[in-house]
DNA sequence: CCCCGATGTCAGGTCTGTTTGACATCACGG
DNA sequence: CCGTGATGTCAAACAGACCTGACATCGGGG
């Protein structure tokens, strides 16, 4: 119980968007774990920069638009 | 030694422009160390999302445009 | 000259993102 | 009915991000 990841992600949106592209293909693709992938979709934590970077580059979009974070606590 | 860290960041050149910040007031602002500030900077390793999230909203600038990520190895 | 603010370094420790591997469920097709 | 692909869960371990605290340097003022 850390504290709870206040970014949110559009990734299942985007994956589907992508022509149904399944968990385990985005995580081959971006290098990492299927685990990783689901934990990140879920929103269990934050990616790191570099997977957000990777995931957004895969789907072709900006940062911003793959990944949101809200305004204050 | 890990992997290099492939993102480069633009917080330098984004701290002068915004007045002279200095790295003890970025930190504070952006609720870490300094340490983690000049470790960034230098490209050390690279952010979490959430804090390179908050470091663009403290330049209001978008995440791609704080942060870059090179095409391939 | 001395102090202080700003930057940087090093050592150690904590926390969380990431991995591996095993296993449960559900929908679908043969 | 059985097998398989897609999704999800749990546990244990490792790695890297982040912290604390101490200290070194350099430049500018008083």
């Amino acid at each position: 119980m850390g504290k709870p990841t206040r970014v949110t992600n559009r990734i299942r949106a985007l994956r589907f968007a992508a022509g149904e592209m399944t968990q385990a293909e985005l995580a081959d693709r971006v290098g990492v774990t299927r685990q990783t992938i689901i934990a990140v979709e879920q929103g269990r934590y934050s990616p790191s920069l570099e997977m957000a970077f990777q995931i957004a580059r895969v789907f072709g979009v900006p940062l911003d638009d793959a990944f949101e974070y809200p305004k204050e606590a």
